[in-house]
Order: C-alpha cells, then sequence, then structure tokens
DNA sequence: CCTTGACCCTCACGTTGCGTCGGGCCGTAC
DNA sequence: GTACGGCCCGACGCAACGTGAGGGTCAAGG
C-alpha cells in the first residue's frame, strides 16, 4: 500500500470490491481515477479513494448505483427523503420475505422427517396454504403458528388422528337418528368443540374466520367440507342443547 | 372464458401474469400451449392452465423458473431439500434485510424532525455506525436499540447535553489535582456511572464492548476519545475509592 | 367492402450490477 | 531474455421479464 497513486488491485485489496466493479463504476462514471498511467492504468490518488468508500458506505443501505451518484454529485442534495422512501420500500421488501419464510418453514416442519415428498403432496399443501390464507389475516395466520409451536407438533398428530375418529362417531349418531340432547352426543360435542378450541386458541376471530372457510370451500386437507356441514349443525345444536 | 382452448390474453387476466411473461414461459420452454391456431395464436388447453398454475405455486415459494421446470419435469424429483436450502437462503436474506432496515430506521429516527440532512451529515453517521457496529455483536446491538425506545429520545438527546458538560467538569478537577476520593469527584463519578449504566441497561457483556471501543477508536460522534482515556482512569479510581 | 379497435404475432433492445471469458500489453524478477 | 502476474479493453452472459416497433387477425359496424 505505498505510494499514492495506487492500481486497480490494491483498491480492490483494500475495499473488498472486485476489479470489475471498479470498471464498472469508471464505465458509468461514478468513480473515474484521476490519473492513468502512460501504460493505460488507471491510478487512484486518496481522494479517490474516501470517494470510493462513501459510495461503499451509501451503498450498504441499498441505495443504487444512480441514488449513489445524486448524493454524491449534486452539493445540497438531503437524502432523508431518500431514506425514508427506502425504508418504506424495504420494509414491505422485509414483509414479503418474513411471508415466504413462514411459508418455507411449515413446508419443512410438516414433513421434518419424512424422507421424500413428491412435487405432488408439495402443490398439493401449497395449495391448501393458499386456500388458508384467503380465510385468515396476516395477524391471524401469525397467531395460529404460534398456538401451533405452543401445542407442539406432537399434539397436532394427535389431533389429526382424532378428528376422523370424532367426524366417524358423529356420523353414526346423526345416522342413528340420536336425540342431540342424549348424553351421547353431548360428549361427542364436548370433545368436537374441545378440538375446536384448542385449535383457535379461545380465539373468537379465528373461529369465525374457520367457519367462513368451512362454508365456503367444499374440500380441504382431504376432508369433505360440503359433508361436514350437516355435522357442524348437529353438534351446534348438542351444545346449545347442553347449555 | 367461454370455450377452452383459450387465447393467451384470457389467459393473462385469469392467473394475473402478464402476456408477455407467458411468452417468456414459452419461450424458455417452460409451459408451451398445447396448440396454435392457423394464425399463429397460443391455445391453452385446461391442462396447460393446471400446469401454469402449478408454476405460480412454486414461484411463490421464491424459487427460480429453472427450479420450477426441474420440479415439474422429473417425475421422481423430492423438493425437499431444495425447499430447505431456499429456507436457509431465505432466512439470510431476511436477515440482511432487518439489519438494513434497522439502520435505515435508526437514519431516518436520528433527525426525525430535521428538515434538510446533507449529504456529509449522512456519510458522518454512517461511518459511526459502521464502527459501533464493529465492537457490538447484532445481539448486543438489537439490546441497544431496545434499550433506546425505552428510554425514550427525549431522555437521548438529555444525556447527549449533558456529556459534555460532565467531561469538562471532570477535566477541571482532574486539571486542578482534586483527590479522587474528595466528595466532589465521588459525585462526578456517581453521576458518570448513572449515565453509562442508562446506556448499558447494566449489562456487562455491553459495558466492555464498549471499553473495547473507547479503547481502540480515537474518535466518535465529534468526541476525542483518546482524550477521554485518562479521564475514564480518574473516574475509575474514584468509582474505587468509594467502594 | 372497408374501417375500426381489440387482440395477437415475432423480433429485439433495456433493465441492474456486475462475473467471466479472450486476446494482448506492461512490469518486474530471475 | 523470458516467465509470470497484473492490467487493459471489449464483449457476452445472468434473471425475468418490460417495453416498444412493425405488422397480421378477428369480429362488429357503417
Amino acid at each position: 500500500m505505498r505510494p499514492p497513486p495506487w492500481r486497480i488491485g490494491q483498491i480492490a485489496k483494500r475495499t473488498g470490491l472486485s476489479v470489475r466493479t471498479l470498471h464498472w463504476y469508471d464505465e458509468i462514471g461514478l468513480l473515474t481515477p484521476s490519473f492513468r498511467g502512460e501504460s493505460g492504468y488507471r491510478l487512484y490518488t486518496a481522494a479517490d479513494v474516501a470517494r470510493l468508500q462513501q459510495i461503499v458506505s451509501l451503498r450498504q443501505l441499498g441505495f443504487a448505483l444512480e441514488e449513489v451518484r445524486a448524493c454524491l454529485d449534486s452539493p445540497d442534495f438531503s437524502p432523508l427523503t431518500l431514506i425514508q422512501r427506502h425504508l418504506a420500500h424495504s420494509r414491505d421488501r422485509m414483509e414479503a420475505q418474513r411471508r415466504l419464510c413462514d411459508r418455507l418453514e411449515f413446508l419443512a416442519a410438516h414433513w421434518g422427517e419424512t424422507e421424500t415428498v413428491s412435487v405432488e403432496e408439495l402443490l398439493q399443501t401449497i395449495e391448501e396454504m393458499n386456500v388458508i390464507a384467503k380465510y385468515y389475516s396476516p395477524e391471524q395466520l401469525e397467531q395460529l403458528k404460534v398456538r401451533g409451536e405452543q401445542v407442539g407438533k406432537a399434539r397436532i398428530r394427535q389431533v389429526e388422528d382424532e378428528w376422523p375418529k370424532l367426524m366417524d362417531e358423529v356420523r353414526t349418531e346423526m345416522e342413528k337418528g340420536s336425540d342431540p340432547s342424549s348424553e351421547v352426543v353431548q360428549a361427542l360435542a364436548r370433545r368436537w368443540m374441545s378440538l375446536i378450541h384448542e385449535f383457535t386458541g379461545g380465539d373468537a376471530g379465528i373461529e369465525k374466520s374457520l367457519q367462513t372457510m368451512y362454508s365456503q370451500e367444499q374440500s380441504i386437507h382431504g376432508t369433505d367440507l360440503k359433508a361436514m356441514q350437516p355435522m357442524m349443525d348437529y353438534i351446534g345444536k348438542a351444545w346449545a342443547a347442553a347449555k
């Protein structure tokens, strides 16, 4: 790092940028080295390096090269609005990134120990996620995610096992024509409501969204929701009778 | 949306993609419509639309077009590792985005009500942020951010006012040669330590990093840290004497 | 039959910020 | 003298389209 002016390779090493990047900055006129040797070598002075460090600093904030140029080349430029614009934009992008991570995390967790997952299963699950996202607000989804972490994956699998059994039992009672106020049906209703409550975490909004989804969609997660409608009515009656 | 096959414009409206995008997918062979009319119009069948929706689904996860192609075109493809790779990558990017947002937020907040900010001030502050980031771990910075929000901006400005005054008083006592165990110096030491404590929030690690920074850097935020070294020793003696 | 307007086609260049060649000159050490 | 590494310029490549230019097609209306 002996005498200024320095050649391009020195500058590259010093700043961590690539030689090509410095060529590029020169080419677009963002940083033109003050001198050229007789052989055509770019020669950078201390002032050039200072400007380059400013460029690097502004780039760290995610500014585009043209914005960096605007900052450095117009002496009375006030970067405040630029920063605020960038902040808003960055926050948006971060939100999008966060949601994407959530989705990926869910998918990764969903098949945590599974060896191989087929593309069909993946697409199926994405489709379900999209359907679900249609009915819950982002905040509700966040709530559900937290709740899912609270109850643990083991319990979730337990419940996923239990649901179809419970539905079978309810269907049986319905077909037998059992009175909703009978003790057997009451017990089923209590189990039903308990599972729902475990899912919603007692949040009324989430339960509302869940019901809206059940009434609008005809199938999800392999369950025929249309066929569930009468069951829900039946259980609803039993629950009402219990009170 | 009458009879399949549909023309490109219909498909575009239906999927929310642009016509150009569909052209592009055709060009790279990701989605070639099953038919062409005699006039050369692209004609998409229901199967084409189904594939397109799969493409859109996978793109939502942030997959590159080539990855989408790999998923859809090799029948025994298992996307699990792809998802995990993507998740790791996405988390990294989100972390970077978060740090960038933090920096921008700090800058925006730093000049909250100021009308115009010069580029020099901006660059100066970025430089300080870089120096600070050299000495604190990301977790510590997060802690400091939270702490800053707790104490409020008004108090921060108060402290920023108070520091130079306190330093002046300490310097005066030093030059007078006052005994560190004297009551006057003890009082100064108590004020000094109190301010430090208010900054660190009582965190030993942060205080350590702060001291490292003070000993390594020669100037920050317009304060001559080299000149502060003897003052810190002096206060240290006074504090030790107090105990 | 002609026009109009919506829709479609195929090039083909622009975008961002460089990475990565290829072919050839320059500088220094052995 | 020559070998090796640094530097030059020019040009293509990248991801995923956007945005024209210039021109055909189709259905309805005058």
